[in-house]
RNA sequence: UGGGGCGUCGCCAAGUGGUAAGGCACCAGGUUUUGAUCCUGGCAUUCGCAGGUUCGAAUCCUGCCGCCCCAGCCA
């Protein structure tokens, strides 16, 4: 799409400095690792760019992962979904794999770290645990099943591994050191013991990898040479540097039989953990949590409600995929927490629909015109360009007759300062089609305007002798007589301060969501429209892009999204 | 009071000791049968603050200040 500057930031200069010292024999291979436990929004979409973008220009790969290590909060519907929202963003990935592919890996990586000494089986309950741990400040204190033997270690593993023990009797823990300022080293646990069935894997597993333990493991497995997440597992890195050190992997291809027996491709790396900042965007929330319960709570109508920051979401509301690859390319990667604004993204996504959405017409909030000057039966067809700038988009005919619909918003009866449309009295030209004047206001018994009674001056549409006729607006129409209704959702975002999710003045993301966030209106479009293909983004021109909704848009009853509006400069004077 | 990070224009973000890129936004012009698009120009004497080193500091040193993350058998 748009030919930025290459952009430069940290990791890539780690990764091209990485490829020209010949580390890693040159190679550049990345990960996305969701978790299959929900939709991806955009701030997954941030690191899938991130990763598949430096593996694409550092002529390397990515793979897709899911980290199921935790049968509990994890559901094969949701692997489905992510594979199809990746693919809808543009991205291929070298490799499908699962963390639940390696736990015969992580079983005997295990197996050494106890033959080494280096983890130990703890009985300690969570609680215990919790109380031996220490506090930010204070160090903790090692268990009493810190020094059992490597004996005793292996026969209770592997008998944790068959099953004896009860959920949370025991844990596998790293044996690091319990006084560490660092958390994370203060004997992690490593494993744990689920009795759960797991989407992959059935029962054949009662025990489970913990996150740090398995996550580097799965890199390595994989041949990552770079592993990229945000900023909060800087803390983790001397774990996953510590575990993975511990058991070399490269070193020792007997762990990875299971993974060669699978079929699977194995050239292990000794990876690297680099951390970014989380792309965060204002007028929304992004955690998991809050946006489940917004769909829980039925404060909007799914996970693919075109107001949510889910990647279903964006593409129901009509966001191409180049235009959230832009927005992440533009927002940039550092280590800085930051807050984007929403209307960046909304820059996106009008730059790449600008030059990929055809132009029409519709008129959202109707008011009905009378030509005088022109017969009953008068219909004609006018040809329009369907694109101002790319004649590839091709032209159409429009129907013109006698009377038409215009935008209400475009008549006022008491013009205000600045006001180029139509006004009693005044002229205006009705796009492509002449210049008209409005002789006559007609109004119902309430005083409501129901009709504007005009004259056209057909010479002055285009290629007549009065074209270059000077009138302050142009005006869109819809041709009443062959105009097809419509339903049009017009949406706005979804909470109405720039920061939902501060609850400091004892106000929730809940209390802030936008009564308007979503209006749902009959409007009327060019009789062309009704055939739109689903998912198809067209300029409603001067109201904003809009697209056939991927569900619900048939031609027999068309359904439009309001993706976003135009820019708006006209600044309209305060009244 | 422990450990780990981060502070450069309204919002992002380059910059890695040689005298503040770029994008978005905004402002001013121009083009335009979309108040759109497009084009041109403007927009940080200063880099959280205070000292210090240096011919020279956003970059190095010291001390403050502010913000974020960490005490799951979650990821």
């Amino acid at each position: 799409m748009t030919e930025a500057t290459t952009p430069t930031n940290f990791i890539r200069q780690i990764v091209a400095a990485d490829k020209a010292s010949g580390k890693h024999a040159g190679k550049v291979i990345t990960r996305f690792p969701p978790e299959p436990n929900g939709y991806l929004h955009l701030g997954h979409a941030k690191s899938i760019c991130l990763n598949f973008g430096i593996a694409r220009d550092y002529a390397g790969t990515c793979n897709l992962r899911f980290d199921d290590t935790n049968p509990a909060r994890e559901d094969i519907e949701f692997v489905e979904a992510i594979r199809e929202d990746v693919r809808w963003l543009g991205l291929e990935w070298a490799e499908q794999r699962h963390a639940s592919d390696y736990f015969e890996v992580f079983y005997r990586c295990a197996l050494k770290l106890i033959a080494d000494g280096k983890a130990y089986v703890c009985d300690l309950d969570a609680e215990e645990v919790r109380a031996y741990r220490g506090t930010l400040t204070e160090p903790g204190r090692n268990s009493p099943y810190r020094e059992r033997t490597v004996a005793e270690n292996l026969d209770l593993f592997q008998r944790m591994r068959a099953g004896e023990f009860e959920d949370g009797a025991r844990t596998l823990r790293a044996k690091i050191d319990m006084a560490s300022g660092n958390i994370n080293l203060r004997d992690p646990a490593i494993y744990r013991i689920r009795k759960q069935a797991h989407q992959n894997t059935g029962d054949a597993w009662p025990i489970y990898p913990m996150y740090d333990y398995a996550h580097c493991i799965s890199d390595a497995v994989e041949g990552i040479t770079h592993s990229l997440c945000t900023l909060e597992f800087e803390d983790h890195r001397p774990l996953y540097d510590w575990c993975l050190d511990q058991i070399n992997l490269p070193a020792h291809p007997e762990l990875a039989e299971s993974i060669v027996a699978a079929g699977l491709s194995y050239a292990p790396s000794r990876p690297q953990q680099i951390e970014f900042a989380r792309g965060n965007l204002d007028f929304t929330v992004m955690s998991k949590r809050k946006l489940m319960a917004l769909v829980q709570d039925r404060l909007v109508d799914g996970w693919d409600d075109p107001r949510m920051p889910t990647l279903t979401g964006a593409r129901r509301r009509g966001f191409p995929a180049a235009a959230i690859r832009l927005f992440w390319e533009r927002a940039g990667i550092s280590k800085q927490n930051s807050v984007i604004e929403y209307g960046v993204l909304e820059g996106c996504v009008r730059e790449v629909l600008d030059a990929t959405a055809a132009r029409r017409m519709g008129v959202i909030n109707p008011l009905r015109l009378v030509l005088q000057n022109l017969a009953d039966d008068h219909i004609e067809v006018l040809d329009f360009p369907n694109h101002p700038k790319d004649e590839a988009f091709g032209r159409r005919n429009v129907q013109f007759s006698r009377e038409l619909w215009i935008e209400r918003d475009d008549f006022l009866e008491e013009p205000i300062k600045g006001f180029h449309r139509l006004v009693p009295g005044g002229e205006v030209r009705l796009r492509g089609a002449g210049i008209i004047r409005c002789d006559e206001v007609v109004k119902s018994a309430t005083g409501e305007v129901i009709e504007l009674r005009c004259t056209l001056d057909a010479d002055t549409r285009p290629g007549g002798s009065g074209a270059d006729r000077k009138v302050k607006g142009t005006i869109h129409w819809v041709d009443a007589r062959s105009a097809v209704a419509a339903e049009v959702r017009l949406y706005d975002r979804l909470f109405d301060v720039a920061d939902p999710d501060d609850d400091t003045d004892g106000k929730t993301y809940r209390d802030h969501l936008n009564p308007g966030s979503r209006r749902i209106i009959r409007a009327w479009l060019e009789a062309g429209l009704a055939g739109a293909a689903r998912e198809s983004t067209w300029q409603f021109e001067r109201l904003g892009y809009f697209v056939a909704d991927r569900h619900d848009h048939a031609a027999a009853a068309p359904v439009f999204n309001r993706v976003v509006t135009l820019r708006d400069t006209w600044v309209k004077p305060a009244k």
